[in-house]
DNA sequence: ATACAACTTCAAGTCGACTTTAAGTCAAGG
DNA sequence: CCTTGACTTAAAGTCGACTTGAAGTTGTAT
């Protein structure tokens, strides 16, 4: 039992996030998430951890790679406000992710004639 | 100079494809391509396998991996008909690009909000 | 006290689709 | 004959995002 202190065990917070310790871990030896406390070696988070991971699992779902969540992070001079941080990055994505978009739409409707079309030759 | 003879050099396929020699041999080497004759140890292959090789070239931009295409080309009862064989693939397909379709369009929505939010927090 | 789960580190393995490298062979032009 | 360029092979390297394995330590329940 935690004993409600407001610190939280790897395993803790892995359960909380959905990932996996290993993964955690991961993230802080690329500089993804600060380095915790530790308690005879063993890693505290704050609570506050799970706002980053929740962020950085909504952020790789709209396409951004750990690379760039990096550079959220760390990579603008110290005083850059989070929205020019934001504006900076999605400048970048958005284009990205419509090019998605429209391949994908373009994927569905081969797909969709292929499923349907009586070709006897698989070139056609 | 190639004397108009029906067959070509893996240069000339890779130039004609758009796909590097490297790509080609590694597409032979898991079976995606049929092995071409040989003249004295180099590949000489028949026009044929540009419809091929354009052929996987779409799937792929379709979403289909190499080991489905290989599925598509081998992975079939002998004589299965192009048809039957697209059917079984897109069955799986579509509801998987669909499914990127609509998170893609998610992560649109997510990122037009970061773009134009005054969010001071970064996890906001 | 003892067992056992959960933690630690570091290195290596995984996946897909290729590319790169090294070392060698072959055909054509000068 | 010799160089040049295109070809050959097998093996290893690349990328991103982790996972897995091995070997050792710590925390907790009985």
């Amino acid at each position: 039992m935690t004993r409600r202190g407001a610190s939280l065990s790897i395993g803790e917070v892995a359960r909380q996030s959905g990932l996996r310790p290993s993964a955690i871990r991961y993230y802080e030896s690329i500089g993804l998430v600060p380095e915790p406390e530790r308690r005879s070696g063993q890693r505290r988070f704050e609570v506050s951890v799970l706002g980053r991971l929740a962020l950085i699992r909504a952020a790789q779902g709209a396409g951004f790679t750990l690379n760039e969540l990096r550079t959220l992070f760390d990579g603008f001079p110290k005083h850059t406000t989070a929205s020019a941080r934001w504006r900076t990055l999605t400048a970048v994505k958005l284009p990205e992710i419509q090019e998605l978009i429209d391949r994908a739409q373009k994927m569905k409707g081969w797909l969709e004639l292929l499923a349907h079309c009586e070709c006897s030759d698989l070139e056609a």
